[in-house]
DNA sequence: CTTGAAGCGGAGCGGCCGCTCCGATTAGTC
DNA sequence: GACTAATCGGAGCGGCCGCTCCGCTTCAAG
């Protein structure tokens, strides 16, 4: 994992093991709380569900954004980097394509503070996106010398759908679960080369 | 207008010049304030915006959240007025739902309580919800009545195809405006009768 | 102009929440 | 077991924010 790089203070070795310990259970703890309720809980539902007092807890992490960015950027890694192997696995790119979305999305379905991340400020952190990006640039590559998807279609066409999207899944979340399903299907026919109209001009 | 009834207290009209005058001024300022800053701005903000004190305004509004309803339900049902006339206007029924979209979704640009109110409920109020739902609907049985429409869509579905593309509106209004409409393309043309793919059942 | 009731303003209360502080505890060493 | 430095826990501080309270102002009826 590369991502344990972001952490603060990273995770030394020569540390205490109750020290370990606990940092595992507040991360682990805090993703829960996070995806229950969104970034707005309280950080000591965050505590009590760790098992730690607030002293330990901000120990660990300075403050209570930063204990978000590193929960919300471990999962979302872990997210992305699992359907980036579930795509590259995937012989046709276009399926590579549809299986990356869904996978992406499925993850991260329900997760509160994910999708009021991505409304703040497009993702987790900058170098997340990047990361996200570059699959995601990968994977259109494949599709467009294909000749699959639709032309003109951007990698950031793509993101911003996922972005999107990962709204549809939280609002249908509850009532109306993988409905998003279909949405995603219509986007991906809308994106396919069969539609060959100009798409509007960035501005 | 119909969605005066929706406020508290509703404007009576043996009211005060001066009462009646600072009402409407807590609304226009309370919709500015809030489409910026989104639902969690302190309410004093809007006090100040409008010229008015607090006293003035909780006897107007006696909630926050109340005041919030009634803002977002105003903006909102003025958006869907305006966007279903024009639509109503169009004799082609695809241009008609293209209109409708691009219109409804162009008027709340930006409006960060409005995207907020979409991912916390699905909407403003249960009433706009199903305003709204009625316009769709009715769109959509124009194009399915014209062959336009690709089969099995629900109104449901596009319902949450513009809950999802606010989210886009608003996470590309600062760096990229108007990318969004390129999202709107695809999607519309993913929900054109020309695919014939069946949608992922709804569980 | 007088009068009384409707309306106004903003200081301030209470609760929530991010964060800190320091005495108690415990892991790890010899 | 003794020792010490790292770690822990949670009471409490300070600031923010929703909302209230009440003395002052203003409208409009007569």
């Amino acid at each position: 994992m590369t991502l344990a790089d972001h952490a603060t203070p990273a995770p030394r070795p020569g540390r205490r093991a109750d020290a370990e310990r606990n940092r595992a259970a507040i991360i682990e703890a805090a993703g829960k709380v996070f995806a229950e309720h969104g970034g707005g809980v309280d950080v000591r539902e965050i505590a009590r569900r760790s098992g730690v007092g607030m002293g330990t807890l901000y120990r660990h992490f300075p403050t209570k954004d930063e204990l978000l960015a590193t929960v919300l950027e471990r999962q979302f890694d872990g997210w992305l980097t699992d359907a980036h192997e579930q795509a590259m696995a995937t012989e046709d790119p276009w399926q590579a394509l549809d299986g990356f979305f869904d996978r992406l999305l499925t993850n991260q379905a329900g997760n509160r503070a994910a999708v009021e991340s991505f409304a703040a400020t497009g993702g987790p952190s900058a170098a997340c996106i990047q990361r996200c990006y570059s699959c995601i640039d990968q994977l259109r590559a494949r599709c467009a010398d294909a000749g699959v998807l639709r032309p003109g279609v951007t990698t950031d066409d793509l993101f911003q759908l996922s972005g999107s999207l990962s709204q549809a899944v939280l609002t249908t979340a509850e009532s109306h679960p993988g409905q998003w399903r279909r949405l995603l299907r219509i986007s991906l026919d809308g994106l396919s080369s069969r539609n060959t109209g100009p798409l509007p001009p960035l501005a």
